[in-house]
DNA sequence: GCGAATTTGTGCGTATGTATT
DNA sequence: TAATACATACGCACAAATTCG
């Protein structure tokens, strides 16, 4: 017997495809029949496969229409990772941002652990300020996997969102992980949000990871919160 | 035909039976061939019945072994919806408890809100303070939706862990939803916890709702944090 | 407005694989 | 080793939603 289950290969073999762009985002991919011809397993085993597709969103199935490559350019998939809502449960802080500096370096220790990298394995290191209806209100500090992005320059990244990018570069993000602490603004961050030194701050530490498991971007970001707050569900 | 499909049909009497104790925590159901004999369905309809309990935490299945009603007092399940956790990773702040205050009450307006409750709905409502390793580290108050978990006095209740009162009181926990905020300490909270007016405290609202649906407790939380941290987690 | 074609959703029954006891 | 129970896989039939002529 091979080592998996034939509905987890046949996974396998679909996200792959989707990840290459043989169906692109928003396209049907062929129905369940013609699937199980192809690969020639039963109708039920291509459901089961496509049950997992769903599960781990990458595609969405229509009774009567057919199953779907999700676009991860939707808003409601970009910014599944962010949990900061403003009284009215709309998103807070993925909109404008001012660019402070972005840098392709070696990967520093606390980095090489978050991400599980190498010794001399590269990451994009981006520093940014986000705004909320002309405020200021996130200092963020970001590093991403270069090579899990397949990235290779700059010109690649620039003012990123991460879910988007990702798709771009054909990974499929699966879940993040979030430390959250309370935090003092320190001088230099307090300058950024045009606020005083020492002003209680959110701390979002976050690490996303893609379908394979292995981690894609690290941010640590201190948010000053007005009638804010981040929303955590649980199950 | 029937308002709904058959193996969410099952679904509810099994889930129902599990309530009122027919088959108790740590205990296995039937087997598959013998609830589908019962029910007079196939196997594959009582799969997916089973699968949809093993995803909602009623059950937990083992190849070869059986489908195990799950039980809540777990050390992991019972701690489900607690997120601060120190550097090592362990649950902070569900050690020893002070009670500071609990009644029974005529449910505020604010309370009936977020419960969900009627105008003449009472509530159980809890003050309390709690430890991690001596230090009293979070002041909480809580309102139980009395009639939700069938409580009639507070003998029923007492310092109360919500997970496993919830299980005894035959009502399946499904999700919660958490609003996080950082807040200065008021006067009376800093001198619970030992620390000086105005420190920065992490505040958690949160709801927790039934498998019906309906919201079954509300607390709002105020976390004194040393080196303990939030961990969320996002799918 | 209606019916036919298409596609996923639900359900049945059976056979075989794999883990546990 | 044998019995038991869940996991995987196959194939078929029909229901329900969508689309389109």
């Amino acid at each position: 017997m091979s080592r998996s289950a034939l509905y987890l290969q046949i996974f396998d073999i679909l996200v792959e495809r989707i990840s290459k762009g043989v169906w692109r985002p928003g396209r049907a991919l062929p129905n369940e029949i013609e699937l199980a011809r192809e690969f020639s397993v039963s109708v039920g085993t291509i459901r089961k496969a496509l049950d997992k597709l769903e599960a781990d969103r990458v595609i969405s199935r229509l009774q009567g229409k057919g199953s779907f490559v999700l676009d991860h350019n939707s808003e409601k998939l970009t910014f599944r990772f962010s949990k900061i809502v403003d009284e009215n449960g709309s998103r807070v802080g993925e909109g404008p941002t001012t660019m402070l500096t972005q840098k392709i370096a070696l990967a520093k220790p606390d980095e090489r652990r978050c991400l599980a990298l190498r010794d001399h394995d590269e990451i994009v290191r981006t520093r940014r300020l986000r705004h909320h209806v002309g405020r200021p209100c996130r200092y963020e500090t970001s590093c991403l996997a270069m090579a899990r992005l397949g990235i290779t320059s700059l010109e690649e990244v620039g003012d990123y969102l991460i879910v988007p990018l990702a798709q771009k570069r054909g990974v499929h993000l699966a879940r993040a992980s979030e430390k959250l602490t309370v935090a003092a603004a320190p001088v230099d961050v307090a300058a950024l949000l045009h606020t005083e030194p020492g002003k209680m701050l959110l701390k979002l530490d976050r690490l996303i990871f893609g379908l394979d498991g292995d981690p894609v971007e690290w941010r640590v970001a201190l948010c000053d919160l007005r009638n804010e707050y981040y929303a955590a569900q649980m199950q």
